[in-house]
DNA sequence: AATGGATTCCCGCACAACGGGAACTCGTGA
DNA sequence: TCACGAGTTCCCGTTGTGCGGGAATCCATT
């Protein structure tokens, strides 16, 4: 498999930007390249519009990006195939509904549909949260075979809160168990005060691609019947998705 | 300006998947490139998740263009797209030349750039203009559904002069006019004495989210060649804030 | 004015990207 | 079952293109 270098690091400035704007210093040395390299490579992203240079030189995502993000690609994608089912769990629940990707090692919830009661919900659009400090993460590792997992536990998993779970085993525990129920609840993980319940969405291979969730001020959560009534729903509708999506449930099968 | 040609060849590729997602010797085509320099940028592009490629060879916008879309930075927004265009636009006309957001059924315009000649303009910053009692209101509803105009046809609309057209006949005849020319002259139907004219300004999904516009005394603008004129280098600039917030108008030959 | 950092420009070198074409895979129809 | 063609992958010789060190320039800051 044959790659184009100027291409790759292209990208690669692409998604730092994303990340986070900035200048062409900054940029290179976090892509870790020589400045006059940088310089072509966003220059050329520039004139393509895929990136945008303010006046004081800051780079950021461009209006081509933007777009091409948004594009209704009649064919089966996620976004589409999960947009009904968020307006419905979003009704059902009386709380917001999301939808997450994965990529690389995060999610990123791409799409929120908040609930119909009048609620001063955050939009959680476009945040990227690691694998191992949201509910979504964990049903999406559930899907994975052993030595990836270990290979993503070995590295570096930075806490967010006091309640973070950090510790390999720890975290292989919470796996398991999305790997039984299929749906997990996460309480002040990322953030504190919120909690969130997820379950994966699978495509036709079986990867797990994304999660749909749900979350809010843990205080709106008691844990006994309505938590477990809210993931039954969640997985339910994630379910409905996978199958839209070409997804086979094999009976009994890990992978 | 140096530019990177693989680079360049990549972006339109991408650009080319998010418009129509296909397969490789159909995107290599649409391209104009030979298939095994398209499979090697394709390839490559693959391999960052720029793109997938379904079981079926098809290849579609994949996670991180998608993901990058959705970033919570506010990135460009109309007033810096706008502002240099209005400075120009204030030249050209040697008028003053304003930016106005959508809010609510009202336009507010929120940036004013004066003509360089000295000119004792009025500062029009700040202020709302129900949709119905102005220029940059025809523009923008110009570009809604029928349904939606009639139901805000539906709702008070006051007078404001002996000019404003309040009659809901009347005013669809307006915006049908606006509908056709893009651009619109009104006057004294806000404020006696004055005329306006007004192109809309469209987001990447081709919402209207504001509008640009210039006025002074009627008796400044005799009908004829020169209000044409001014109409025409309006709409022009309307069109290039349009382009560079993303918004796509027709698909055009990409370099 | 002077300093230091960021950015642009320049240019020779090397190799990465190119693209023609062969080989291969896959689906289709006879 | 085989032969065919469209689509895709692989290979390899050639060259043009991207590379990156460094100088020159720009631009804040003091």
């Amino acid at each position: 498999m044959s790659t184009v270098q100027s291409v790759e690091r292209a990208i690669a400035l692409l998604e730092a930007t994303a990340r986070q704007p900035g200048r062409l210093v900054d940029l290179a040395a976090r892509v870790d390249l020589p400045t006059s390299t940088a310089a072509r490579l966003l220059d050329t992203l520039e004139g393509t519009n895929a990136l945008r240079r303010a006046a004081d030189g800051t780079y950021r995502i461009g209006p081509l990006v933007r777009g091409m993000g948004t594009t209704t690609d009649p064919g089966i994608d996620v976004v589409t195939a999960a947009e009904p089912h968020l307006n419905d769990l979003a009704a059902e629940l009386d709380e917001a509904a999301c939808l997450s990707i994965v990529v690389d090692h995060d999610t990123i919830t791409i799409r929120q549909v908040d609930a119909p009661k009048p609620v001063q919900a955050e939009d959680w659009t476009g945040t990227r949260v690691p694998l191992h400090a949201g509910s979504t993460g964990f049903v999406v590792m559930a899907t994975w075979p052993d030595d990836r997992i270990n290979a993503f536990l070995a590295g570096d998993l930075p806490p967010f809160t006091d309640n973070t779970v950090t510790d390999p085993t720890e975290l292989r525990e919470r796996i398991r168990q999305a790997r039984t129920e299929r749906v997990i609840w996460t309480h002040a993980e990322y953030v504190v005060g919120l909690s969130s319940c997820a379950a994966a969405i699978l495509d036709s291979r079986g990867h797990a691609i994304g999660a749909l969730y749900t979350y809010g001020p843990s205080y709106r959560f008691p844990p006994a019947e309505r938590a477990d009534a809210i993931a039954e729903l969640i997985l339910a509708r994630a379910d409905r998705v996978s199958a839209d999506l070409g997804h086979r449930p094999t009976p009994g099968a890990a992978t």
